[in-house]
Order: structure tokens, then C-alpha cells, then sequence
DNA sequence: AAATTACGTTAAATCGTTTTAACGATCCCG
DNA sequence: CGGGATCGTTAAAACGATTTAACGTAATTT
């Protein structure tokens, strides 16, 4: 009942426990492991001392003896990230909430690791078992080192080597829904804004959106503006457009600071959305939502992304199951005022 | 030069560098640390050897002996979680990537722990040095138990006990703010739709508006709706405030899911935001925004919060400091359409 | 020249848990 | 009655780093 108020008290550990029960240091973690089975009487005297003295297990010394830090890590790498802004870090937060919920279900815990300058200090200060690299790089940092080291991966996105365990994100089913969605508003003349890098999803986007269009029989016009103008980068571009004289009725700008940027290129031209110009973007996230109309966008069910990645990874850790390569679900298109007129 | 692929390897230790490097285990040791001072020549020798067996400390066996898991844990607590819905997941998640980034800045990984069912078992698996907790409750779990166990914590918002380490969030400033503004903006029958529960910001938003009202000299009314209910509850309520005939001009709903709810009763009622009713909500989140028209609230400075947290904290882990209580950044109000005319 | 200080290094102890191999006791079966 | 099985328990050996106290040597002071 006294509370031992003393300046430096030492830890109770499993032999404290031990000793108050009546038994051996073995006993008690097989009692709290219940890995091995324990009399179910001495059981409650280890619970009684467990209870009595307080004793909360020290998780570094149980980490060193199993080689599990029961945590796992989420990453996103830099360069882009940057470079995409909000969006980028709007992503990362909607897929981490679900994973840590996901994950704390299993009793592990989910580590952080937004897009930092120097990765690899980092790499070497937390202790993770397995991570999650949400939509990497070609040649990703974070990746290139996990995979180096023999740490589990599964990757949310598409996956930058053949045969990584992955949720695949089909990046020309999203260019398909959303070109798809413009021609049916009636637009004939889109205009793609798509960042200037090599990333996987730059090209695949444009790939289909030029065969699409093709087929269509309509003109293509790609607009390429680089990752780090953002924004400002694509109002000027798209500005350069409309004062060339090249008329347009839908725009597709994947990339949604890039669609912000074009969103206030066309105001600055007077143009209405959407009844002139129609727009659409990828990512259904903050700054689609802000603008004035709101943006079409896709639902890309990223909590559900995040739910298969993280019980992927979990299972993994736990072999109870083979490194897998799961699809993600299909996305949903979510219509927005800047391709229908609202109210 | 040849890539050992063998099944089983075991894991490279300090000893193997030392041995390769010629030295002890505690040189190294001393090495890597920069603890004691390591003569440039041997140090060099080890840094080779090092590379050369490609070492990775086992980061469990350190923190063993220093007694430090060099993370950080974050925490938002359950029953209202799940109330306040979305809000407030994107209020944690906006907090956790800025508090993530000042963390690893200084080496410390941050552990994302959002409201789950069962806050004690996930306790005592997840390793911490210190917490950021998020906006407690008066008795909240998680901090109860933090502050019982001696945890190091600093809190985001206002502290539900006198002396607690926090960066203190003023919620009587913030409903200054809010209704200052709608009275601003000519509003003069103004209702606030407020949250059942007994929690401060509660209290304190219902005090504030009540003395201001009443020095104003302008009507009160207070319009409860249970956290549980959310939007249909507020929207609920709004319509029978409407139905019964009670004029209004404005509408104070701190709660975003509550405002959404107000708003969709405007519109039902064929009220038009901002001419005939002005709307106001406390943050500036994804909810805020994706009404129309978008909602005036506050920018809360949530980075800035979190970095101050987070500082606070690790210095007073690191001995640097002792426990401070700061004072949140001024929030600044964010006018949208909901209170004034756009374009 | 003797005494002291400073420096870099080391061997050994230590952190607190899980796991291993072995143990005695009890029970079952032939 | 003796030879397994079965059961619950234990003592001791890991796990891999950091830290302590002591050491020899070289440099400096007295």
C-alpha cells in the first residue's frame, strides 16, 4: 500500500517477479508469453506478484532475446515528396492512419518515417522489423537499402523491381477512369499536365492518355512541367497554352498541385469550370477538395490500400505466409463540381 | 568479393568488427558513438571494417543497455476519436507528420498510436521513451497511465491538470475568434451548436459564447448534440431549431462533422450560406473544406504546435530542460465562402 | 630523475528477457 | 513392477551492445 516514493528506484524485473511468486525466472515469461503452459494456480501467483509490484516487461531486453522490435515502419522518400507538396504528405498520412490502426490490432506498432534529408542516418536509429514504402522510386533510396538488408518490404504502389510483394496501384486504370470520365462530360480537347521526371506513373499516365486519345481520334497535347514548380509551374504552362491560342474543354492534371495551378490559370483567363473547361485529377485529397469547384477526383481507397499492406507485412514477419503481390482495390470516381455543374 | 549467400548467417556483431579491426568490442563501441575519444588512425581501421562486414548496431541490444528505445510515441485517446470522427484522425495525423519530421530530425523515430479499442494492451508493446498525447480528455486513459508509469509527456491542447508539461491550446481565444468574426460579419442571431460531453473544449467554447453573447447584447442559444450523433445529430437538431421557427443569421459549430451537419440543414431549409446564414467551424480540416461552400475556420498552426511539442519534449528526455509549458501559436482565422461572398 | 597527468585501449561486468536442456514427479500401460 | 510418456518447473546459457575500472605508455610537470 506504501508508495515507495524514492529518488532512484531500480526496475522490477521478470527475477523480482520471480522471487515474490515462488518461482523461477523461466516460469514467469512463459506465464506472460503463454507460450509454454503454467499451472493455472502458480499462474495466479505470478499475476498477483505481477500486479503487486507493478511490473511493466522491459520490451529492449525481450527485443534482443527474440530479435523482434514488434514495430513496423511506413516510409515515403524524399526527392518527390518535396516536390509534390501537400499532396505527397496527405497521401502518406491517410495510408499511415490506417496502417497503424491495422497494425496495433496485431500488437505492433507503426513508426513514421516521413521524407527526410538524410535517409540513411535514419535507417540506422530505428528499430523496425518490416516496412511499408508507399509508392517508391525507380531507384528509391529507402527501397534500394531495405531490400539490401534483407528487411521485409511490401510496397504501396507500383513496384519498382519484377517480383516485389506489393499492393499494385494500376496507374492506367486511373489515367483510363479519369480520361475516360472527361470525354464522357464531352470534352474533346484535354490537354495532360503531367510531371517532367522519369517516375513510373509520369509515363504510364502518359502513355494512356496517348493512346486513348488516339483512338478517339482526338489531338493529344502533353504539357510537361517539372515536379519542383508545382503549382506555379503549371499555372504558368497552362497560361502559355490559352495565350498561344490553343483552345481547350477539359483538363487533366493528375498531379493535384499541378491541377490547383491550372485551376487558377483558367480563372485568370476567365474561363468557366466546368462549363468551358472541364478538370480532373488523381489523388481525392486536400487540395482538390479546396479549390472552387471542388475537383473530380478518384477515391483510391488508400485506407484499404493500407489495411492489405500492413496484414501483408504483418503475415510475412509471421511466416505465415509467403511474400504475396495483391492488387489494390479499384478506385472510385468521386464527381466533383469542376466536371459537373453543381446545384 | 563474394557475396555470401548462405541460408543462415549469423548476425555481424561489434566483436566481429573488432576482431577484423584489431581492437576491442568497446573501442568500437566508443567508435561509433564518438562517446570517448578513438584515435583518428584505429578509427579508421574500424569505419573500413565496419563497411567491409557491413555492421548494423542491434539497435534492441542498445537500448537495453542505455535504457533508451530512442522514440517517441503519439497519442490520441478513444472515446471521442471515434465521436468526432474524421476530424479528428486528420487533426492527429496533421500533428504526427510534423512531430515526425522534428523527431527524426534529432534521431528519434516517432510511434504512431491512434484511438484503438484496447489502449493498455498496446501499452506495453510499444516501446517509448516519452509522449506527445493529443488533446487528452479530462480523465483520458492513455495519460493517466503515462503520467502513473513516470513517462516523460508533453500534451497538445489544454492540460487537464494544473502543472502538466504542454503546449497549451487556448480554447477561449479560439471561440473569441470565431464568434468576433461572425458578429464581423453582421450576424446577429447566432447559435451555437456545441458537443454533450464534458469535455473542456466544451465547457469553455459554451462560457465564452455565453459571456459574449450576453455582453453584445444578443440572444443565447445553445444547441446540444451528443458527440455520438455527429453530423445527422446536428443536422437534426438544426432542422427542429428551424422548424419551430427560431430565426438565425450566423451558426458557431466548433465540431466540423457538427457544421457539416448545420450546413446540410441550410440547405434542406433552402437557407443560402453566406447571404442569409453565416457559418463558422473551429478546424481548418478536409471536412471544413469540402463543403460549398467552404467553410471559414481556423489555421489552428498545427505544424508549428507539433514541432514545439516535440522539441519540448526530446529536451527534457535528453536532460536538456525541465518540463515547460508553452503556449500554443496564435491561430489565425481562415475566411472562407461560408461568411463571406467569394468572386 | 622522479612524480604526475593525459591518452587510448581493453577485459569484464552488466542490462532483463527468452529459450534450452534437463529434471523429478506422476501417471499409464503392458 | 518396470519402462516410457506427460507435465510443470528450473538453472543456466544465450542475445549484442555499452560502460566501468584498470592498464600501459607517452608526455608533462616538479
Amino acid at each position: 500500500m506504501n508508495k515507495q516514493i524514492e529518488a532512484t528506484r531500480r526496475r522490477v524485473t521478470v527475477k523480482d517477479v520471480a522471487r515474490v511468486a515462488g518461482v523461477s525466472a523461466g516460469t514467469v515469461s512463459n506465464a506472460i508469453s503463454g507460450k509454454r503452459k503454467v499451472d493455472h494456480e502458480t499462474r495466479a501467483r505470478i499475476d498477483k506478484a505481477i500486479k503487486e509490484l507493478g511490473y511493466v516487461p522491459n520490451l529492449a531486453a525481450r527485443g534482443m532475446r527474440t530479435g523482434r522490435a514488434n514495430t513496423i515502419a511506413i516510409f515515403s522518400s524524399m526527392p518527390t515528396a518535396v516536390a509534390a507538396g501537400s499532396a505527397r504528405l496527405g497521401f502518406l498520412m491517410e495510408v499511415a492512419a490506417s496502417a497503424a490502426v491495422a497494425a496495433l490490432e496485431r500488437n505492433v506498432a507503426l513508426v513514421l518515417v516521413p521524407p527526410i534529408e538524410h535517409p540513411e542516418t535514419a535507417l540506422g536509429t530505428i528499430p523496425f522489423d518490416g516496412a511499408i514504402v508507399v509508392e517508391p522510386e525507380v531507384d528509391d533510396p529507402y527501397w534500394k537499402v531495405l531490400r539490401d538488408r534483407g528487411v521485409p518490404v511490401v510496397i504501396i504502389g507500383p513496384p519498382p523491381e519484377a517480383p516485389a510483394p506489393a499492393v499494385r496501384v494500376d496507374h492506367a486504370t486511373i489515367a483510363t477512369m479519369l480520361i475516360g470520365h472527361l470525354l464522357d462530360c464531352g470534352a474533346r480537347e484535354i490537354p495532360l499536365i503531367v510531371g517532367r521526371s522519369q517516375r513510373q506513373s509520369n509515363r504510364v499516365f502518359r502513355e494512356t492518355y496517348e493512346a486513348r486519345m488516339a483512338a478517339e481520334g482526338l489531338p493529344a497535347r502533353v504539357i510537361e512541367v517539372s515536379e519542383a514548380e508545382g503549382e506555379l509551374g503549371a499555372e504558368a504552362a497552362l497560361l502559355a497554352e490559352l495565350d498561344a491560342g490553343r483552345s481547350m474543354d477539359g483538363v487533366l492534371a493528375p498531379i493535384d498541385s499541378m491541377a490547383a495551378g491550372a485551376m487558377a490559370a483558367l480563372h485568370a483567363r476567365g474561363l468557366r469550370v466546368p462549363q468551358d473547361v472541364r478538370v480532373a485529377t488523381r489523388y481525392d485529397g486536400f487540395r482538390a477538395r479546396s479549390q472552387t469547384p471542388a475537383l473530380t477526383a478518384l477515391n483510391l481507397r488508400l485506407d484499404e490500400m493500407a489495411q492489405l499492406a500492413t496484414t501483408a507485412l504483418l503475415d510475412q514477419l509471421e511466416g505465415m505466409s509467403e511474400p504475396v503481390y495483391l492488387d489494390a482495390p479499384a478506385p472510385e470516381l468521386v464527381v466533383r463540381g469542376s466536371t459537373v455543374p453543381r446545384d
